[in-house]
DNA sequence: GCCGTTTTCGGCCCGACTGTTTTCAGTCG
């Protein structure tokens, strides 16, 4: 897979060409990060579209024209680039390292490098042992500081932070702003609010017409390891949990504005702003201007969405994935909502293990966050290290689930289920009886994830076409950050279940999001229904269900998709279907 | 270099903060 090859030589190439002083070098900078990006969030790899369309295929792509596809081809062909190639010699360095580190971009990259020979990460290691990069012109004591802290930085939190660990944290700050009294309002914006499985950093903004108060409460926060910059409307903190964190003090009158720009992917906000420009106004941080320069007056950010004439839509739509047109025609339909969950389809509930809360605690803390039943679905024999049940031990442990469903008395209703694990060669880890006295039965592959794509995909489909399962637990195998997707087709997977009145689960577990929201809009196109699982282990963690919630909206997912937003008696029609 | 129910040429989103300056360049989001 060339992707992250390509985008990442796209992004060098723009980064070399932002040394370029010609005065349309700083589109194409622009044209090459969008071309990058564009490579570099695909599901498909490159050269596969290339092999299927060719040159024209490539064309479809956003971003991409005549000349970057022209690259890439030649890239596929040859190995190798001439415009890379070209620019390489021009400026010899390792742009991508060096430019990774926090304020270091690309044209003080090659003023180090004229000046002090700096091309790599291990020569600016040297000049700044030296103390040489101070003395250089347009730098000073304090450039050669943060270039310091910046690599210091780098090489201690390499890269992003998982949605599950980084939102309670911002959260937690969101309140304590909220309970200073010096802030009307407070939320946490940016990737967060959008629920991308992963966080670069955080935004909070705040309404308050006390912009120092509340920086100052700010800073003196105890979650706060360090302040990066501190001014009247933004500050820029470095978190204890090894984040960066921006909080912005609003004034009520462009509160709405912020909200709508903070929110937003950057390409989603190029599109609204675009289709502001075209009706005459303007958008920027501070609001919706009209020509004289008049803000309009929006409380809140469905007014300026409305002024646009533009369908509003929940945060994780926003991430300039086609919404905006549709939206625009009204044709957006909007996604699944946490409140209209009922049910949880892939829970664990165990005595006597140190990993897993009871039976009876967990149906306590589901009760008590409003569901009406969840699935019991532990895990089975070959899963030895999380004490896997044999079919004796499934059959007590379903009398054991009949004694508290009565002691229940209709306030929750446990399901009997099992994650059954779906072995090398695509059979069940139970015995087909045990399976079918089941009302919920969830296959996963927990075993031999390094099997060739075609075995992989065999064996799943083996287990969709055994008429036993319900559904497909976390169907790639994914887990954030260390262990990639298994490999397999899924095309085949989903066509095998839509055949098979099969579902696949949205795995709600933050480290596991699986489906991925771009997995959920392929896999939608089927006839295909989605289960929502927190996969909990202990009580507190029914409370991923917002994560797998908020994964099933970036993929788009309305409420009719899901099995578990049914109530009770229809996802017990369905079942015995 | 990309792109087009305003355009195949002439536009391309916009502002905050910092450091090193004495009006601005660089970086970031």
């Amino acid at each position: 897979m060339y992707n992250k090859i390509l985008a990442d030589m796209f992004n060098e190439i723009a980064a070399m060409l932002s040394l370029d002083d010609r005065p349309t070098a700083r589109f194409e900078v622009r044209a090459y990060q969008k071309a990058a990006m564009t490579i570099g969030s695909m599901q498909e790899a490159i050269e596969d579209v290339y092999r299927k369309g060719g040159m024209a295929a490539l064309l479809e792509l956003p971003g991409i024209g005549k000349g970057i596809a022209g690259s890439i081809e030649e890239y596929i062909k040859t190995g190798k680039m001439e415009k890379y190639q070209y620019l390489k010699k021009m400026y010899p360095i390792d742009m991508k390292g060096l430019t990774g580190i926090q304020g270091l971009g690309a044209r003080k990259a090659f003023a180090l490098y004229k000046n002090l020979g700096v091309k790599d990460i291990p020569t600016l290691k040297k000049a700044l042992a030296a103390h040489k990069i101070a003395k250089l012109e347009g730098f000073g004591e304090k450039s050669e500081e943060m270039i310091q802290k910046g690599l210091d930085l780098l090489e201690r939190s390499a890269g992003r932070m998982l949605l599950g660990d980084a939102l309670p944290v911002a959260e937690g700050i969101v309140q304590e702003l909220k309970e200073s009294g010096l802030v009307d309002d407070a939320l946490v914006a940016g990737s967060a609010r959008r629920m991308r499985e992963t966080v670069g950093d955080l935004d909070i903004l705040a309404l308050s017409e006390k912009s120092d108060k509340v920086m100052k409460f700010f800073i003196g926060l105890s979650e706060i390891e360090s302040i990066i910059a501190e001014g009247p409307t933004k500050t820029a903190v470095r978190l204890k949990i090894g984040l960066n964190c921006d909080l912005r003090v609003i004034p009520f009158e462009n509160f709405a504005g912020a909200v709508q720009y903070f929110t937003g992917n950057k390409d989603h906000n190029v599109e609204v702003r675009k289709i502001a420009i075209s009706k005459g106004y303007k958008l920027n941080e501070y609001g919706l201007f009209d020509k004289k320069g008049k803000i309009f007056p929006a409380k809140t950010e469905e007014d300026i969405y409305a002024k646009l004439g533009i369908q509003f839509m929940p945060p994780e739509m926003r991430e300039a994935r086609g919404e905006v047109k549709l939206a625009q025609q009204n044709l957006l339909k909007m996604p699944v909502e946490l409140k209209d969950i009922k049910g949880d389809l892939h829970t664990h509930g165990l005595d006597n293990n140190n990993s897993t809360d009871s039976l009876e605690p967990m149906a306590n803390a589901a009760m008590k966050i409003g569901l009406k039943y969840f699935a019991s679905t532990n895990h089975t024999k070959s899963l030895r290290v999380e004490n896997g049940m044999n079919d004796k031990q499934f059959e007590k442990f379903f009398i054991q689930i009949d004694k508290l469903n009565k002691k229940l008395d209709g306030k929750i209703r446990i399901l009997k289920g099992a994650e059954v694990d779906i072995l090398k060669d695509g059979s069940l880890d139970l015995e087909d009886k045990t399976l079918r006295s089941m009302d919920w039965v969830v296959g996963s592959v927990h075993s031999l994830f390094n099997m060739p794509e075609a075995e992989m995909t065999k064996r799943v489909v083996k287990a969709i076409e055994s008429g036993l399962i319900s559904t497909v637990g976390h169907p790639t195998g994914r887990e954030m950050p260390a262990r990639d997707a298994y490999k397999i087709n899924l095309d085949k997977v989903y066509e095998a279940a839509e055949s098979n009145n099969v579902a696949l689960e949205i795995n709600a577990q933050p480290r596991r999001l699986d489906l991925n929201d771009t997995n959920i809009m392929n896999a939608s196109k089927y006839k295909i229904k989605f289960s929502l699982g927190s996969d909990a282990h202990r009580t507190p963690q029914f409370a991923y269900m917002r994560y797998g919630v908020g994964t099933a909206r970036r993929g788009w997912l309305t409420k009719d998709r899901i099995i578990n937003t049914m109530d009770l008696p229809s996802v017990l029609r369905y079942i015995s279907k």
